[in-house]
Parts: C-alpha cells; structure tokens; sequence
DNA sequence: CTGTTATTCAATTGATCTATTGAATATTAG
DNA sequence: CTAATATTCAATAGATCAATTGAATAACAG
C-alpha cells in the first residue's frame, strides 16, 4: 500500500512528542515552564537536576517542538511552544486521573485529605472578584508572580505568609492559587489559614490554566 | 520539601501514559482503536506487526490506562479506555502538526497536494445534511462501518467505489471520511471521484472525532 | 479426548535512554 | 586580555525498550 510508509512517518513524528512526554523529570520541567519563561539554571535549581542533565533534558523539549528558545546575554530563556502545550499536559493529566489507580490513590491520600473544602473554579472565582466578595492571593515565588498572575492577586509567598497576617481580612473569604492542580503550595497555604482561623479555599487548577483560558492577567 | 516526593510520583504516573505514546506502532494501534473495539489478531493484521508484539503492546497500552478488554469465548476484544484518551491523541497530533517542521513537510507533500479543496469540518457538514444538500460517504471496510458510523452516511469502500458510481448523485456535493485527519482512504476516494467529474471532497477529520463531538451516530 | 485457534508468557538480542563527568564554547565584567 | 558565569557538547556505564522466537494457556469444534 502506498499510503502506508507516509502514515507510518506521521506517527513517527508524533510519536517523537510523546517521547518527550515519558520523563517524569521532563513534566516536570514542562510544568515550571507552564509559569513562564525560565533560565536553564533557574530550571535547574527548580528541578534539583544538574546543569547538564537540565540542559539535555531542556533540548529534548525543544527538538520535539514542545518548547521555544531566547537567547539575552549568556543566558537562555526556555518558554513554551505555545499554548496546544498546556492543553497536552492538560489532557495528560486527565487521562492518568482517571485511569491510573496509582494516581488516585495518591491524590487522595496526599492531596484530598489536605482540602476538604471544594476547590473554587476559576469561572466561579472571576465573578466573585468582581463582586469583591473574595481576597485572591498567589503564593508563588515573586520571579513567578512577577512573570504574570491573575489580575487583582496580592503576591504572598507560602513562607511570607506569616508576616502577612494583619493585610488579610478576617471575615471575606481567602482563595490562594500556585502554579497548577499538583502544585501543593496552595493545598499548604490554605491549611495554614484555616489554622489561623480564616476562611480560606484554594482555586482549581491553577496560573497556566488560567491564562490559557484567556481569563484576565495582569504582568 | 515534604511535598516534593508525592509531586514526583505523581509526575512519575504521568510519565507512564507519556511513555505508552513514544511508540509509533502503539499510536497507530490506538487510532485503529479509535474507531472501536477490535481483537487481538484483528490489530496484528491492520498494523502488519506479529501476533505476540501487538499483544504485548496492546498489554502496555492497557497497563498505562489508555485502553481496556473484554474476553469473549476466545477472543479478547481491546477498546479505548476513555474519550479523554481521543482528546488526549488529538492534543498530541496538534502539538505535533503545528511545532514539527517535518510534519508539515510530510502533509504538505503527501496530503495537500491531494486535496485543493477545503476539507469540510464536521458541524458545517451536519448543517448540510440537514438540508439534505450532500451525499455523505463512509469510505471504510464494511467492519468498522458496522461498528458505528455517521448517522446517514453510505458504505462505499474504498476497494468498491467503482461498482457504484450509479448510485452517487452528478450534481450534489459528496463528501467521504474515514478513520481520522490522517488516514488516507477519504484522500484517494476525492482524488477518483473528481477524476470521474464528480463534486466530491473530504470531511475534515474523521469518524472517531464526530462520535467524540456527539455528532450523530448510527451503528 | 484431540486438534485448532486466539492470546499470553518468558527469554534473548540489539537498540535506545538517563545521568554523570569533564571539557568546550560563548558572553560579560574587570 | 583574563577570569567568571551560563550553557552546551561528548563520552561513558547502567538501565530500559522493542522485536523475535518458541512454549504455555485457554476456549472451542469435532
């Protein structure tokens, strides 16, 4: 058949994609750059990988089409291709939720038992903002939020949060977001609210999401 | 970090659905899939591997949660998991087709040229069919044209369309689809019908995806 | 019960992937 | 120009993957 050799190459290349995509380390990578773009050695201290090892694994991202390079100076600025991207991962992410016992399982002993609260979705949140009915706080690292967040976030890191205690209001309720739907530094931050006897929920998902959802951004 | 291991464990999950599709010959047994359930031999001969390497692939496939069995009597019947699993190979295609130079290379020489016109997407064709002003041809084998198809549509194989170029209309549009955007069987029945003078062109993707749009269906 | 068919299992070989190491390149600061 | 930093390159060793082969199950037909 002469179609075959042709279709054979497609799932070639596609195949290549899917490659990229069987490294945890990799995913992880993918995630960090979901937030913006990043330094190979940011990446790296991110990641705990060695320079080297980020580097290749950083290469391999972008032969597969899966991340775009900038140079400026002697660094290298690493970002996503675009956002088909985060809609990959995001379908990833799906399948293995739903399919993977070893995932729920984790999810549920690690992640649940820390929110028992429903998480607010973001179309939810949006209206309750302009209503001014919640706080919305990122708890990423500043380079992050400085990067982009959601318009009318405050920027209070996960281990700042204690020093900011007298800016958060007491009776209107607290949603906290970071960086994605595995990203716990929200799952921690709202624990320590609640401890402090705040109202506080977490945003579903998180800051990729929310931008590639075209919901308002702020630099 | 205390979080760190559970994060990495569950980037380790991920990696293990990313894994099942480095493969080429897994990707394809999943777009044959896509089309519904089919046995083990059935496989082996649609993507021309042995018995015993399609029955191993086919175990990783079900292993990283993508697809399922049934027994029945002898056979064991595989099918998708899921419809996040056709959202999933969408997302894949598409971050392939639109970042892979040599994607585009390899549609653009070996697709396009076979086909000027616009393929027609899937709610402008349905829209049309209720004006009963198109012929809508299911291309496939008589099987996978049993196992589900668009509600209305005609089964001419590929192998048949000369036997009944009487019973296609020399004035109304046709439009023929097959098993996806990169199956070739719709390509080369456009290709005759118009070499026969006929107006014929092509669905844009294919089956799988109308079913997954829950577009009509009949089986 | 025997032979047949569909599927899976187990072992092997060659290929590919990962992380590490140390060196090479390129840009900037002094 | 020299030293320092950021990144990439090249070579290596150990682990994992893919296809083949032949045998093992399991369901069915006669």
């Amino acid at each position: 058949m002469s179609s075959s050799p042709v279709k054979h190459q497609l799932f070639v290349q596609f195949a290549r994609v899917g490659k990229t995509l069987s490294n945890p380390h990799r995913l992880a990578l993918l995630e960090f750059l979901a937030q913006g773009e990043r330094s190979v050695d940011a990446l790296a201290r991110l990641s705990g990988l060695s320079i080297a090892n980020t580097s290749q694994h950083l290469q391999q991202l972008r032969q597969a089409g899966l991340a775009t390079t900038r140079k400026s100076g002697q660094f290298v600025h690493y970002q996503l291709a675009g956002d088909e991207v985060v809609v990959l991962l995001e379908a990833l992410r799906r399948v293995a939720e739903q399919h993977l016992a070893e995932v729920e399982r984790l999810v549920k002993t690690h992640l649940a038992s820390k929110d028992h609260l429903e998480p607010i979705p973001a179309d939810e949140l949006l209206k309750r903002m302009k209503q001014k009915r919640v706080t919305v706080i990122d708890v990423r690292p500043p380079e992050e939020y400085a990067a982009g967040h959601v318009a009318g976030a405050l920027n209070i890191p996960l281990e700042e949060l204690e020093k900011h205690w007298k800016e958060l209001p007491t009776s209107r309720e607290i949603v906290a977001y970071c960086r994605g739907p595995y990203c716990l530094l929200a799952y921690e931050a709202v624990a320590k609210l609640r401890h402090r006897g705040l109202k506080a929920r977490r945003m579903e998902k998180g800051f990729p999401e929310w931008r590639q959802a075209g919901l308002p951004v702020e630099m």
